[in-house]
DNA sequence: TATACCATACTTCCATACCAGTGAAGCGAA
DNA sequence: TTCGCTTCACTGGTATGGAAGTATGGTATA
């Protein structure tokens, strides 16, 4: 076994942090929905004081807020948060693109195409789920390739607000216009045109801001401003 | 009065994760630094509850780190961290300063003057902290000329780990050089040109790629690979 | 009918007590 | 001296009770 699979015992707090988490990104917890610490700790089976842990850290993800002797709620999607997000992977994914289009780093670019075949696979079944996280690993080869993992880690802590709105989006959405973007972007990856691929970077992300406001405007329960 | 001024008193807990958070970034509690729960509510007067809250916070800021039944220790700067927030910053910074240079909103860049004439007089005084509260000021006001004030607010918490690092740099290097920097940056958004702006900007924000390894270097006990 | 008041049932917040894991000091045997 | 075991003080983690604030619905009063 590697050595470093060796770990310890997640505290409880950690876990239920984990639980809600997910749950909240998956829009199994829609936004304003309230959460009682002593309804959840009951239906887990433990005390308060490690679920009140948990809701301080959604808090901290901006996941959740907590108003004092009133109740703790599932955040809105701030759509504000989430077109901020947006300009900052603009920004910085057009940087990664030109840097990958420089040095074309063959073993990476493979592992872009076979995550743009199974984008294709998860389409044809309709398997949302399976879709959203390949199109999370084909931006994060993006950030591998350009030898700046660590900004990826920073950018996926960002996106938190946007991935919820994704999971409303793709069932809305034409996917199979999104891998055709990918699809022009690898290529211009692959032929080292560092201006065409940053354009098209910049174009597949920039789809957004279309869709946000429609998203926004058909539920607008789930959102602020 | 403002009715925007009405708010509530924060939670005990939420003021020592605020002292805690300040003192960290100024590097008054260093990288590496044992804290414990019962030392801290003993010297407030409080409970160790909220105490053990506002540790958890700090974790979640990436300024802490909480290991079970052994201590809670301030985090060593990440150096991988700080890179990848520089990386960030630069890509958004440049788009943002495009924006700028293509609007001109003559409002802000006075303000950004005035800014500039604010630091050369904290760098006479030798006032490290004015100092580094103005260059902030400075770069959210970009920002602000682009109507992207949310962005300032995301990079603001990718920071952490750089403004920690910045407390110990600001003694150490020539601040009058990032001064004339600012001002190359000024008169480039003054001019309109966009590609000068991104350009100058870019210098600016690289002259970390420098800086950062001989600050690591002087104090490796502060640093983490 | 409309309004002011109040009892009540919540909520989060804090204090306290106890639990389990950790690690270093102390001790004794080889 | 060196090694291994035991002990014990100390750590963060969890459970529980009560304090303080808030919202709500009923009730008395005009």
């Amino acid at each position: 076994m590697d050595i470093a699979r060796i770990t310890i015992a997640p505290s409880t707090s950690a876990q239920v942090h984990d639980w809600l988490r997910k749950r909240v990104q998956q829009g199994d917890l829609p936004p304003g929905m309230r959460i009682s610490e002593t309804e959840v700790a009951a239906a887990i089976g433990i005390s308060r004081q490690p679920v009140r842990e948990a809701f301080i850290r959604l808090a901290s993800d901006g996941l959740a807020e907590v108003r004092p002797q009133r109740g703790t709620y599932i955040s809105k999607i701030s759509v504000a948060a989430v077109l901020s997000a947006r300009f900052i992977r603009e920004a910085v994914e057009a940087d990664l693109a030109r840097a990958v289009a420089k040095t074309r780093p063959v073993a990476v670019l493979d592992r872009m195409a076979k995550e743009i075949a199974k984008q294709h696979k998860a389409d044809r079944d309709g398997n949302v789920e399976d879709f959203i996280e390949s199109d999370d690993r084909f931006h994060k080869l993006l950030a591998l390739g350009a030898g700046q993992e660590a900004v990826w880690a920073d950018l996926d802590r960002l996106k938190a607000q946007m991935n919820r709105l994704r999971h409303l989006s793709m069932r809305a959405f034409d996917r199979s216009f999104t891998i055709g973007q990918h699809q022009q972007i690898l290529d211009a990856l692959r032929g080292g045109d560092a201006d065409a691929a940053e354009s098209a970077m910049r174009a597949h992300l920039r789809q957004m801001l279309t869709e946000v406001p429609q998203i926004a405007a058909a539920q607008p329960d789930y959102f602020t401003a």
